[in-house]
DNA sequence: GGTTATCCCATTGACGCCCAATGCATCCCA
DNA sequence: TGGGATGCATTGGGCGTCAATGGGATAACC
C-alpha cells in the first residue's frame, strides 16, 4: 500500500526517539525510505509527516504561482520555512523536535494517523478530540460522501 | 533533499563568520557547493540566499520576457545589480558583508529561513513577524492553499 | 604593513549507526 | 486445541561521527 492509512500508537524512548509505524514505513517512495518531512499543522495541534515525494509534489505546486508576486513568497516563507527533514533510523525510529512536541503537547506517547497522502502525528486525546470532531461533520455532510463514494466501481 | 527547507539559527562570531547550515549546504547543486549569491530582499528586510542554479534561473526567466521594456531593464538591472556572490569556506561558513547585515539589522545571531529555491537569512525578531506575517496573508487565501496540498495518487 | 579572508586544528554536544532484548502475532505440528 | 517455534515490530542503550563554534596561523589583497 502507498497510502498512509490506520491508526498506531507507539511511546518515545528517553532519547526522545519514535518508530514510524512499520505500515507507515511501506508507504514511503523507495528511494527515500528513510527521510520524512515533520510539519507544524497549519489547521490544528498536531504535526503534518510527509514523504519526500509528496513535498515534492507541493513545491512543484508553489513554483507554479507567480514568480516574484508576494503571495509565492508568502506561501513559500510559510511552508517551507517550517518544513524539518527527519531521518528514519534503521530501526525505523525518528526524532520530534522540541518546537512540534510543545505544540503537538507531546510526551512519553503519540498517534500515528493515516490521511492518505500524509500523515498526522498527536497527542493521543487531542487525536481522540479530532476524530469525533470530524465525524460529527461528517454525519453533516453525508450528502458529499455519497458523492465521494458514488463514483467507483470496485469494493 | 534538493530544496532549501526549514528554519535554522546561528550565531555569528568574532570574525564575522557564519555557518551556512548544513541542511542548505546539501541543498547546493553540487558542482557550486561552496558558492552562494547574497541580494537585498527587494520586499522587506532580510537578506535573500540563492544559489548558483538559482540565479541561471531567475536570468532565464528574465530574458524570456517577450518585449523590451525600460521597466523590465529596470528590473534586470535592481536584480543583477545587487547580487553579491560569496564563497563558502571548508567549515561551511561564510561572510555577510556590512552593507547587507545594516540592511538587514543583523549583529551577532541570523536565521535562515528555507524558502525553496532559495532561502532568506534575517535577524532573529524580524524573522518571527515576517512568519506571522505570511501565514496571516495565507489565511485570506485558503483557495491557492487547497490547491497546493490537494491529493494525488502517491504517498 | 595592516586589514581582510581562508585554512587548519580543537572542542562540545547532538544525532546517526549499530548491536541486543523484548514483545506480539502467526503458523505449524503434534 | 495447545504448545512451541519463527518472524517481524517495537524498545533499550553504547559509541562513533558530524555539525556548529572558537581561535591561531597563514595567505591574499589593497
Amino acid at each position: 500500500m502507498e497510502l498512509f492509512v490506520s491508526t498506531v500508537i507507539n511511546k518515545i524512548d528517553k532519547k526522545g526517539r519514535v518508530t514510524l509505524p512499520s505500515i507507515f514505513r511501506n508507504a514511503l517512495p523507495t528511494d527515500h525510505k528513510n527521510e520524512i518531512i515533520l510539519s507544524r499543522s497549519l489547521r490544528n495541534n498536531t504535526i503534518d509527516g510527509l514523504s519526500v515525494l509528496r513535498v515534492n509534489e507541493i513545491a512543484l505546486r508553489i513554483n507554479n504561482l507567480d514568480f516574484f508576486s508576494e503571495e509565492h513568497e508568502d506561501f513559500a516563507t510559510s511552508i517551507f520555512s517550517e518544513m524539518i527533514p527527519t531521518n528514519v533510523d534503521k530501526e525505523g525510529r525518528f526524532l520530534i523536535p522540541e518546537k512540534l512536541k510543545t505544540h503537538a503537547k507531546i510526551k512519553d506517547e503519540v498517534v500515528f494517523i493515516g490521511q492518505g497522502n500524509y500523515f498526522q502525528i498527536a497527542n493521543t486525546k487531542v487525536a481522540e478530540n479530532l476524530q469525533i470532531r470530524s465525524r460529527e461533520r461528517l454525519n453533516l455532510n453525508k450528502k458529499t460522501l455519497r458523492n465521494i463514494f458514488k463514483g467507483s466501481k470496485n469494493a
